[in-house]
DNA sequence: GATGAATGAGTCTTCATTCAT
DNA sequence: AATGAATGAAGACTCATTCAT
């Protein structure tokens, strides 16, 4: 750095700090455009969401969002997989709190109502998403929940099993139910966004459909 | 007759059937556009829609599907209100021919899946419109379905528990639970519109969860 | 016929007639589109080309072009494909009418400019376009206009040559050199239309440039 | 100096060299960024071309082009004047280097071809624009090119009649031809940029065209 | 009732231009 | 002088809806 003039090194130093900066500013802008997308997408579809009002939304005007994405269809799967991921993260955090199968449980669905309520928004978006129309993007989002398929079936459903707490379903239709009891209670909300149902309800639920018994019931057709 | 050009011999032949034929013949258009919608619709949501398509997906030309519905906001609503119905009705005639509420719920899923697999169009189109975006549109469907939320209530769930063959749950959790259950599963389907999950094992988890233990497993909190 | 309904037949006799109207009215209207899109594209080139002007100079609101052109393109594409074909036959026509070779060379260079000064709009839009930027509306062009190359080469140059009336010169070049000629002289006219050259010192000069001599002039470099 | 990061390097550079040498540097820019306008501009046309794509190309990001040339108008604008005048003067120079008037029209077909394939974008650019749309650009270029009409009238033409070497054509018109004939053939080029026809074919055919002769074939209508 | 041309509001997207850094 | 984020006007294209036939 001593071959630079001291009129230069006063620039680059000056040059790195906005550049962190900018870069803050940068990403800022962009997670604006992204929470006002979840909002749009959520309200109105993909097909219905007015790309223009997204970027006014995130405080912009109308044109902008095309500078941090190149379409609305770069901007909803950019959503999808960040939202996506974002969703697996919060759960997986909180399951992987506590160790034993039963309490992982509980956890999942604690935790899957909170994220719902703590990220109404994202929530409402993933949601739609994933059951809405639009084969391209609900594979996309298929993709990004994966590994919290594998969460509830390696980490939870096959661990219960093994220690001999729940009783020998098939892994992998019984991780397609409990997702889709997830999934499926997590999308029913009030005004406020409050789930309606209680997790610990929902964990009832399935714990009791996963408990060992003597007696099986048969539902032969 | 063979001089008449196609479009008039349509017309001469509408004009010689009897009145009871002739409204049949328009109902059975009203029943074109309609399929010809749930098909658009579950494709594309209802803004991505093209109701343009939908006539002449009907073998309609552009303008005619404006003779049957007066918007295509009033055409959904009619396809909503129509196709929840008949969903809650296949459901409901063959849930109704068994008594015993443990084989109601298994007809319950046997008969609902068993209507997403004979009429896919309808189906995916009552799901997306279900959980995809458009408040509007998913009150409607909520409001069609009343019948078959009462039909688990009220004929499987209450009974079943009135006959000690159900422990006490909560009537309108479970109900929920169990709905949420059907209408998740039966959202996943294959390409030749198979659902992945057989009614029975699904059958068998919501029974397991139902049935009367001595030993509750605890979740709480 | 016997077999239709007088109605019918009244109806069969009536939509008839609407029917070949009707198809004069498009053709007309596909026609008037033509035309203000030669003027706005010859004006404007392809690029600075405004559609929605396009439909509004033919009398139509904005949307309209797309009921007879799919896209901006298609609309060119068409436009150049019958604005060629109209020149190059407009040319054949008059040039076929004479048999001399000489004549008709001299026909050829009066026609083409007579065809600028009563089709200036097209006759603008196909120069514009020849030598404009976009290669693949060049391309399309030149197909468009081999006819008229051919007609050079093997109705005029030929047997001119044949008959001993022109010299020995290499057919392709020399034709190449006669449209090079007509083209470039075409795409000057004054405020009016009016090509700036007479056809005739046009005509002069290349039938000097062909004409046979004793001592030729050697121009090696 | 390995710290300094790359901007600055390039600053301090440029603060180091002598003041002509600067502008020099400013000069490259400049002429970059005409370069790479020329070839945007020839590759799409003035409504077509990307501003910011030419900026791009020259080396700088996207607002540069603003501390050069105050609009896209401007910048084509210079670039018609500078690419016109550096055509005129590429031709005027080789012709100007013997003075036999037959000499001089085949060095400037000879030295016409040369320059279309020595400075191909250039040329692609002035050919486009001479011939494509936008009467503005056109007029601009038609009067950069006043000095190589007036090379081909005073220069060659008239010595050319006055010695005895060429017929007594009429100047403004035969000027005109020779230039048509120049602009026209030089507009044809293959992928790689080489002009079709050789100048000693056209040079040949309007010597031809120039020639005395006893016998004059009449054209007359 | 059926047709399909016409309408025109609305949407996605591009891009010349500005300006704070 | 260089940067590149932001702007917003403008343009290609879509489509719900109307209406004369």
């Amino acid at each position: 750095m001593g071959d630079c003039p001291p009129k230069l090194f006063k620039e680059f130093i000056l040059s790195r700090i906005p550049k962190a900066d900018r870069e803050d500013t940068l990403n800022a802008a962009r997670q604006r455009l992204l929470e006002a997308a979840a909002d749009e997408f959520a309200r109105q579809g993909f097909a219905g969401a007015n790309i223009n009002h997204i970027s006014q939304a995130a405080g912009f005007s109308k044109g902008t969002v095309y500078n941090y994405f190149p379409s609305k269809q770069a901007l909803v799967l950019a959503l999808i997989a960040e939202a996506g991921a974002a969703h697996v993260r919060y759960i997986a955090d909180q399951v992987s709190q506590v160790s034993d199968p039963i309490q992982r449980l509980v956890r999942f669905y604690e935790a899957g109502f909170r994220f719902v309520e703590e990220h109404p928004t994202q929530a409402r978006f993933l949601i739609t998403t994933l059951y809405g129309s639009g084969v391209e993007l609900q594979e996309a989002l298929f993709q990004a929940y994966q590994p919290m398929f594998h969460l509830v079936a390696q980490d939870i459903l096959a661990p219960g099993i093994q220690q001999g707490l729940f009783r020998r379903v098939d892994l992998l239709a019984t991780t397609n139910l409990l997702m889709t009891v997830y999934l499926g209670t997590s999308s029913n909300v009030d005004e406020h966004g409050k789930v309606f149902m209680d997790p610990h309800q929902v964990a009832d639920f399935v714990l009791h459909a996963l408990q060992r018994v003597n007696e099986k019931i048969s539902s032969g057709g």
